[in-house]
DNA sequence: CAAGTCAGTGAACACTCGTACTCCGAACGG
DNA sequence: CCGTTCGGAGTACGAGTGTTCACTGACTTG
């Protein structure tokens, strides 16, 4: 039972993860539909083939990066909203958490707000699964909160997925921002969380329970 | 002064459109940077040159698709915001108007959301300068309403920005959702809207002035 | 240490692609 | 009516594409 190393498989991870950063890195400017087979693996320097034997598609690499970048984030954002401190700071650390990420790594996030809505089906649908993750990862830390009793899963579900899919705007948006612009989208965006949790905190009183 | 028809570039102008068409049409499964400009013409049934009578690029034919999508838009949902009746029905009509509008021509949405963070610069900035004409016009509606009264310019306009990106968000969910699950989204969304309008009245109760 | 596995090679296949030419003929303007 | 304009056709080019195939040689295993 020797599951260390082998140097061939080590290898083989290596041109494996050679051939993931090679496509990050030319995925900067265009979309995973049209990224060439032979123009990853000329960047890499290996022969087309070779990529074969790792993925079977443009696709599956496109599925695999998605992993890559949104696997290790479970459990971050949740863990952040758990935090202790008033409503007001929980928020302003959140952002900063996505800034700092966004920031340390932009090429992955710009792939996933690429992607989310791009060309490629499998991967479409990979980053979609991950989001909705997150969504329930975030409703279960908010349902924990005292501020959330009395509300229902379905709204939980509901606030977290509204998170979710704004952290996923706000990243796009810093990117595009760039670093210059970049304290202007994290102010904009903290009014915008403080909008939601102003509306969070009067839900209970005014939301009609129709349809 | 005749700019009364002429066979020529009434002609023309067919050809322009029908390429126009079978690019939305192709672009249904596939995205901007990996469309071919012979692909194009082949659906069409004219050569490959012809198409640079109409534009220099693909790209050139992408911002002419986001003109046609969006162009004709504005005023639309500023026009819904400043209906009569309570805020309710306001928000119920303005999900509707989306839900109707993306149902009756998909392919124009879903070029919008997929190239809205696509590979193609000058489209990614054509989108982005018409979406930020939508905030400005909804920001003004908003200011008009009696509700809105003590709010700063700069934080109207984060709320327009806010509605916008919440439409574009909700028209994508819609599209991946397929009409069966319709219902569920227009549902979801009304309630994220809900949550932002209670969020606004109580805005100038709780918000700090600070940063 | 021999037998087998398998990551990566190299050449070849049958495409598609964008673009540069020349050319045609119908619509146009004076 | 006649010369000009110009949307589109036709052809050809070089470059790039995904995929298949037989292959090599370093690593692994019994």
């Amino acid at each position: 039972m020797s599951h260390t190393a082998g140097i061939r498989q080590t290898q083989k991870l290596k041109t494996r993860q050679a051939l993931l950063d090679a496509a990050l890195l030319l995925l900067e400017h265009q979309s995973l539909s049209s990224l060439g087979l032979r123009e990853v693996t000329r960047a890499v320097g290996v022969t087309p083939t070779a990529f074969y034997r790792h993925f079977e598609d443009t696709a599956a690499l496109g599925v695999a990066l998605v992993e890559e970048t949104l696997g290790s984030l479970h459990g971050l954002i949740a863990a952040v909203l758990t935090e202790t401190g008033d409503s007001e700071e929980r928020l302003d650390r959140s952002v900063e958490v996505i800034a700092r990420h966004v920031g340390a790594q932009p090429a992955h996030f710009r792939f996933i707000a690429r992607e989310q809505h791009g060309g490629v089906g499998p991967v479409r649908e990979a980053i979609a699964a991950q989001l909705f993750r997150f969504a329930e990862e975030v409703a279960l830390a908010l349902g924990q909160e005292p501020g959330s009793a009395g509300w229902s899963e379905e709204d939980l579900l509901m606030l977290g997925g509204f998170y979710v899919d704004h952290m996923v705007m706000t990243a796009s948006a810093l990117l595009e921002a760039g670093p210059e612009r970049e304290r202007e989208v994290v102010r904009q965006t903290r009014r915008r969380l403080r909008l939601v949790t102003i509306g969070r905190a009067h839900w209970l009183d005014e939301a009609p329970a129709r349809d």
